[in-house]
DNA sequence: TTCATATTTCGTAATTACGCGAAATAAAGG
DNA sequence: CCTTTATTTCGCGTAATTACGAAATATGAA
C-alpha cells in the first residue's frame, strides 16, 4: 500500500451511498452480491450505481466477476488490512509497549 | 461509530496532506507532536496547517493537549479501532468462518 | 504591560465531486 | 437475428473542497 492509492481508498469510502455499499458488501460476505440487487437494496438509480461501483473497483476496495447476466461485487478484506497496516505503519517510533493493545500485533 | 462519523474520518484521510500528517503523528507516537514541529517536517504554512489539525481533531482522528506555549498532536488509536470495526461489522452475514483470517477476530 | 511565539479565522479563486436523465453498450435467451 | 435484462458512458448544472495571504487571537516570558 502506497500513499495515492491509500487516499483513493479513503476517498472511496468517505461518501454515504459508497460506504452503505461497501458495508452492504462486507455483509453480504465474500460470495458477492449482483449489482442490481445492491441498488435495489439501497435504492440507487442505474447510473448512480455504476458510478459508485466502478469508484470502489478503481480503488480496490471491492472485486467484480460476471456471473451469467449480473455482476456479482465482494469486498476485498485485503484492501482494509492493507489499509490499516499503512496506517498504523512504523506507530510510536518503533516502541510496541507504547501502543500495545490498541493495535493489531502484527502491525 | 456510526455512519456520519465514519464518513468525517474517511474524509479527513482522503487527503495528501492530511494522511501525511496523521501517519506521522502514528510515527511519533502517543506523547503527542507540537503543531509547529509537523508543519516545519511537512514544510506546510501555518493557516494550512491549522486547517488540516482542525479537520483531523473533528473527525476525532487525533487529540490536542496545551503544552505551555505549543499544541501537543497525538493519533487516536482508537478512533483507527472504531473505523474498521464498523468496517466490518456483521462480516458475512454472521458466519465467522467466511473470512477467518482476514478480519481480526473480534470484528 | 510589552514583546515574541504559536495558532486560528476570514476571504477569495480554482478545482473537483455530485446525482441523474438519456443514450449507448454488453451479454444471454428464444 | 431479435428482444430483454444489466451495466456503462456522457453531459449538465450544482455544491463542496482546496491553498494560502493577511489579519486577528492566545499564551507565556521578560
Amino acid at each position: 500500500m502506497n500513499q495515492p492509492d491509500a487516499i483513493d481508498a479513503f476517498s472511496a469510502l468517505a461518501h454515504d451511498t459508497r460506504l452503505a455499499i461497501f458495508r452492504l458488501l462486507v455483509q453480504r460476505g465474500p460470495a458477492g452480491t449482483p449489482a442490481m440487487e445492491v441498488g435495489r437494496l439501497l435504492d440507487l438509480k442505474p447510473s448512480t450505481l455504476s458510478g459508485h461501483l466502478a469508484t470502489l473497483k478503481r480503488a480496490g476496495l471491492v472485486t467484480a466477476e460476471r456471473q451469467h447476466r449480473e455482476i456479482l461485487y465482494a469486498p476485498s478484506f485485503d484492501a482494509v488490512n492493507g489499509l490499516v497496516r499503512f496506517l498504523l505503519q512504523d506507530c510510536c517510533g518503533g516502541d510496541k509497549s507504547a501502543c500495545a493493545g490498541v493495535v493489531p500485533p502484527d502491525v
